[in-house]
DNA sequence: CTTCTATGTTGACGAATGTCAAAGCAAGTG
DNA sequence: CACTTGCTTTGACATTCGTCAACATAGAAG
């Protein structure tokens, strides 16, 4: 596994792939709290921003959705074609993603297949859903 | 980028009264089905991305957070003042915060306070939550 | 080994971005 | 009105980013 230099946003304790959909209490031990929680250090955004901003090019968010909606949740590269770029942008944004730790690759034979690595995504969304309460305590509305 | 207007990210079913220098959706109606479900059309990438993309940096996440954790849920600008730029990148990426459509800004006298858009950014929040089935975040409080 | 297919890497280039200094608007005070 | 404070906009700059063409690498097949 040619693993890059994944960011040490969260750390990987659980190296099983985990694909038992049942609740595994897999401890998504995110790098920060809740974006409401209190205002993030200098060192904490730097780490969180690079994840947010793997995700805010059109392309890569095209090239992610590919990968997490796809059968078995894991797709080839070879899968990937139509996202409107030549073939070794989309190779340079599955690296960004790579490196960002939201994607993780593996080669079987010919092909080389991307999946999505959940506790990063899982860390993203809780910092964000947690910043969102469906009732905000603010008096005048 | 001349696009300088509230993105058509989630759709404004109500009209919101404009209190502020920028329009302000109240409701949750994400403009797209989370990651995992099915791989996102180029329009809804790109309206996708630029909310990611306003996370995307330091400084903003840091002034987001600043203002998501701050007390009553607003922040004024005059409380932002150590994020380690100057006054007025503040502005400029509170404005550009603004136009993504995760903050909500007011004038109120002197002052101009900041408030975060909570379906914007529980819809994000949505589509990352969801593509990420294993582990929830949920847990011991 | 040679050849073919599938991906990744390198180098280059235009476009977008983040930053600050300076000027400009808005609101309060005397 | 002049003066002060708070925030935004403008203009300029260096850096980063997204993109492609060309080349390089990894297996598979003969």
């Amino acid at each position: 596994m040619s693993n890059v230099k994944a960011l040490p946003l969260l750390e990987p304790e659980t190296p099983a792939p985990t694909p038992a959909p049942t609740s595994t209490p897999t401890s998504v031990a995110p790098c920060c709290p809740p974006l409401n929680e209190r205002p993030l250090t200098a060192d904490e955004a730097e780490r969180t921003a690079a994840m947010f901003k793997a995700l805010g090019d059109p392309v890569r968010l095209r090239l992610f959705s590919l990968v997490a909606s796809h059968e078995g949740g894991e797709a080839c590269v070879c899968d990937i074609s139509d996202v409107g770029v030549s073939q070794p942008t989309v190779s340079h944004h599955l690296k960004k993603l790579r490196e960002a730790g939201l994607l993780a690759s593996e080669r079987r034979g010919t092909w080389v297949y991307y999946r999505v690595e959940p506790s990063v995504v899982a860390a993203m969304g809780a910092m964000l859903g947690a910043a969102a309460p469906t009732g905000m305590p603010t008096g005048t509305g």
